[in-house]
DNA sequence: GGCCAGGCTAGCA
DNA sequence: TGCTAGCATGGC
């Protein structure tokens, strides 16, 4: 099978730089790093690439190549995945996402408007797939980034083999047939706590037995508010991991998840706020963010990491 | 040593 | 309908 070749060359601005880093940084266990080349795994409608993405523009005249190579074991005509893959990766790497609105948006609040300067042209680089999405976002309920990123590294090494290409492993996030075949106590030897362990596995088991759906074009369909709807009654999953999953998911770019720590945290760090605001405060905070809640919430959470940002 | 982590469920008033 | 203990463990 032959190597799969993409140029894309998004609106500016387009941070890949930034982008790049944040991956570098913990939580991203998928991730390799090679100079100036981000490589990783990805799972395309069943299919399994490797995918080497390098930057050879800037954030005002972005460009980006990128080079897919199908695992060995990939079954059927390879031709017709290229658009699929083309697609998939546009998507990833937010290539078709306009950011005019976002700095005008931020630049109504003086200490939004720093985050707009420092993040100018930052963009989501997204899960690869709805599932790998679900099942790391409820792994990470609660835990501190560090512990849940052990915990996926963990659940990769048990349920799937790894990539390999010119000597080197590259992990494969497992699919929902691998981790649907495991038990709850084959996870709770690697640390999940007992629920934790029969959360993921009943989520993989579901959407296994096609009662509930992580094929991107059906979701593709959904609006937030239905997608909240279907997914939140499944054990394990509430507001607050359904609206992780349409923003590192889904690329929904108006998600405001104002029960979320991290993001509570750095509202109080931004406006120096003597408390951390509550649930209430930060919808309230956020009343005029719509519709770029999303990559408000992000540049946020980024904030977080530069502690001497507004100090 | 104690409390909090980029929550959620079950069980109890 | 609303409140809270418990979860597993790491980090500070």
């Amino acid at each position: 099978m032959r190597t799969l070749q993409f140029q894309f060359e998004p609106e500016p601005p387009y941070d890949f730089a930034r982008m790049h880093g944040r991956l570098r940084g913990v939580g991203h266990e998928l991730y390799r790093h090679d100079e100036n080349t981000l490589i990783r795994a990805i799972r395309v409608q069943g299919q399994v690439y490797l995918v080497l993405i390098r930057s050879e523009g800037e954030t005002a005249s972005p460009k980006l190549t990128v080079e897919a190579i199908p695992h060995p074991h990939n079954s059927g005509p390879n031709a017709e995945c290229l658009a699929e893959v083309g697609a998939h990766l546009r998507r990833m790497l937010s290539i078709d996402i306009s950011l005019a609105g976002l700095q005008e948006k931020l630049g109504v609040d003086d200490r939004l408007a720093l985050l707009g300067r420092r993040y100018e042209g930052f963009r989501f680089i997204l899960e690869s797939d709805p599932f790998e999405c679900m099942v790391k976002t409820i792994i990470g309920q609660q835990l501190n980034l560090s512990f849940a990123a052990t915990l996926t590294r963990r659940l990769i090494e048990k349920a799937s083999s790894p990539f390999e290409y010119k000597g080197a492993g590259y992990p494969v996030f497992p699919s929902p047939e691998q981790i649907a075949s495991l038990q709850p106590e084959q996870l709770r030897e690697l640390q999940f706590s007992v629920r934790k362990a029969e959360y993921v596995i009943d989520f993989a088991r579901q959407v296994v037995a096609g009662t509930v759906s992580m094929k991107p074009a059906e979701l593709a369909a959904k609006t937030n508010e239905q997608i909240l709807t279907e997914l939140t009654p499944l054990r394990g999953i509430g507001r607050w991991t359904v609206e992780c999953f349409l923003m590192f998911g889904l690329g929904r770019p108006d998600l405001l998840p104002a029960a979320d720590i991290g993001l509570r945290n750095a509202l109080r760090q931004l406006y120096g706020l003597d408390h951390q605001p509550t649930e209430a405060e930060v919808r309230d905070l956020g009343r005029d963010w719509s519709p770029w809640s999303s990559y408000i919430t992000y540049y946020l959470w980024e904030s977080l990491n530069e502690k001497t940002l507004f100090t």
